[in-house]
DNA sequence: TTAATTAACGCAAATGAGTTGCAAATATAT
DNA sequence: ATATATTTGCAACTCATTTGCGTTAATTAA
């Protein structure tokens, strides 16, 4: 994994400390994160607004993804090295632990063949599993 | 299927004129509905309080059921007859038309099986499908 | 390396989905 | 029909996210 800076020039990105601080919360944890935690971790320096915007901002260069949340809320992860915009939703599983609320991405599934159904056109499938983590059992 | 009248007998719930109003949009649709369109549907007799009030008491009861919208809004769809409250999310897919922004409850998909992952526990599985629907098609 | 240009930031205020409290209206039970 | 329990409507609220705009910081051109 690439340097703060390093990523956010791969991906033509202005390399403020305000992001270069965002994206490296986002390296340190494993996780998907809130934008709630984020406030926290980044202190009251730094507005809400620019949070939103950064994050907005990261999501369009693919960066990061929106990850679903138990109760509608918005989450954010890293995206994987080999995620590029065009391809990195397709293939998605979520994992939301109903204990603790933590949402991660899981790689490590073997993504179904669907049959296809006629009249439709299927171009990305995500799968949300719903469960217990590792650290809640 | 059955009239508003019976399906809100044989859930326990009250039969009030806005409920069997609210029953009947559903019915009358085969796709999922936001809120706001219950709203234009309705009417503005009833206020969106008692909207989604009476969603919830709906969904509590195993009646409708949320669906995950492309912007994180939420959506309700009935759910079929077989539902109830204790297993009707375990298995389910839903798709999103990335044109038209509409999503419906797919019935004809056989569930994958995953492998299990070490340490997790899975209880629920969601599949969320987006693409093309018929109509854009 | 400094000045000019462009994008990002911070603040205040707005939006919009969803919720709460409470009094009035309606539905079921006795 | 009357009493009891629920539901409804209204107003006001909460809370995540967005918008406008003047200021500040990062890149580009001189």
């Amino acid at each position: 994994m690439s340097i703060p800076e390093e990523l956010l020039n791969h991906y033509g990105l202005r390399n403020t400390i305000f992001r270069k601080k965002l994206l490296k919360l986002f390296q340190d944890s494993d996780l998907s994160l809130t934008v709630e935690y984020i406030k926290d971790k980044i202190g009251k320096k730094n507005d809400k607004v620019t949070i939103y915007r950064a994050l907005n901002t990261f999501e369009k260069s693919g960066l990061i993804h929106q990850v679903p949340d138990r109760n509608n809320l918005t989450r954010y992860a890293l995206c994987n090295v080999e995620c590029n915009s065009s391809h990195h939703i397709h293939h998605h599983a979520h994992f939301i632990c109903e204990n603790c609320d933590n949402t991660l991405c899981i790689e490590e599934i073997d993504f179904p063949k669907l049959k296809k159904i006629k009249g439709f056109k299927f171009k990305k499938i995500e799968l949300i599993i719903k469960g217990s983590c590792p650290k809640c059992l």
